[in-house]
DNA sequence: ATAAGTTAGTTAGCTATGCTAACTATATCA
DNA sequence: TGATATAGTTAGCATAGCTAACTAACTTAT
C-alpha cells in the first residue's frame, strides 16, 4: 500500500528545490484568487472561461481534458456559462455529435477583467523590486512553464 | 463601487513579468494537483490538512482564515478529516467555546505521502536542468514567496 | 451578580463542482 | 444493414462554498 518510488534517484537538493517552489506558488495564488469571487461566476466556470479565451473554441471532450475534469462535470460547467452568455455553442459541421464552445465578447471582457484583477497586485508588489530581481522571475517564470509541460 | 486604484501607476515590464509568474504557477499546479487523488480525500481535506501539519494545531476560527472559507465550512471539512480519524479535536482549557484541532499520526503520514507524490515528479524534472538553473529557481521561490506574503 | 452583548462553532438550506452509471444521438465499420 | 464506438446529457451521489439562524460560553456594564 506503499508509493513503490525508487526514493533515491532524485538529488536531495532537487527535491528541496522543487519543494520551495512548489509551496512558494502554492501561496501565490492563494493569495492570487481572492480577487476571482468579484468576477460573480464561481472558479470552475472561470477557468474554463480562461481556456476558451486564451485557446480558443473548443469542444466539450477537448474542454474537459484541458481542465482535467470528466466530460459531466464540463458539461454543467458550460450549461452556466451559456446561461449567464459568456459562451455560445454551435454545431460542429463535420460531426452532428460534437459542439463548439466558444467565448461571446462579455465572456472575453469579463475574463480580461479577472485577470487584470489577478495579476495587478503582484505586478505592483513587482514593480518594488529592483531590476535584477524582475529579470530573474521572468527567467524562472520560463523555466518552470518549461518543466509544467515536462511533469 | 468600483477599484478606486490608479492603473496607470505600474510600469508594463512589471505587469508582464507578473503575467508570466502567474501564469507559470498556474499551470504548474495543474500539473501537480493531479496525483492529489490518489490522497483518498477531497482538496479542501487535503488542504487544510496541510496546514495543520505544517503549522500546527489551529482552532476553526484559524483554520478557516487560513483557507480563505467561513467558518461553516471548515466546520464540514474538518468533521470530514475526523470522521477519517486524520485530525482530533479536544478543548481548550482557557476558552471553553474554542476546539483545538490537531493532525493525528495518520493525518501527517497522509499529508507527507500527498505532499512527496506532488513533488516528486517536479523534483525529478529539476534534476535535469543545469546547476544554473536549479539555483535560479530557488532564488525566485525565495522571492516569490515574500511577495505572496505582500500581496 | 446578573442582564446585555460578543464570540466560537454548529446546523439548515441553497448553489457549484466533482464523480460514475446510464441514456440519446450520431458516426463508423464489418 | 446491423454492430460498435464516440460525443454529449441526465440522474443521482459526495464534497465544498455561501448566508442565516441557532447554541453555548465568555465579557462587560450596570
Amino acid at each position: 500500500m506503499q508509493a513503490h518510488t525508487k526514493p533515491v534517484n532524485i538529488p536531495k537538493h532537487a527535491f528541496e528545490a522543487a519543494d520551495r517552489v512548489h509551496s512558494s506558488a502554492i501561496h501565490l495564488l492563494r493569495g492570487l484568487r481572492i480577487r476571482d469571487r468579484e468576477s460573480g461566476i464561481g472558479p470552475a466556470q472561470l477557468s474554463a472561461l480562461s481556456v476558451l479565451v486564451f485557446a480558443g473554441s473548443k469542444s466539450l471532450a477537448e474542454l474537459a481534458q484541458a481542465e482535467q475534469v470528466k466530460p459531466p462535470t464540463m458539461s454543467r460547467i458550460v450549461a452556466g456559462l451559456r446561461r449567464a452568455s459568456l459562451v455560445r455553442l454551435t454545431s460542429n459541421k463535420a460531426d452532428g455529435r460534437a459542439i463548439v464552445i466558444t467565448a461571446t465578447a462579455k465572456g472575453v471582457r469579463l475574463m480580461q477583467q479577472a485577470r487584470v484583477r489577478r495579476v495587478e497586485s503582484l505586478a505592483r508588489a513587482i514593480s518594488a523590486l529592483p531590476e535584477l530581481e524582475v529579470g530573474l522571475l521572468g527567467k524562472a517564470a520560463e523555466i518552470i512553464e518549461k518543466l509544467s509541460r515536462t511533469v
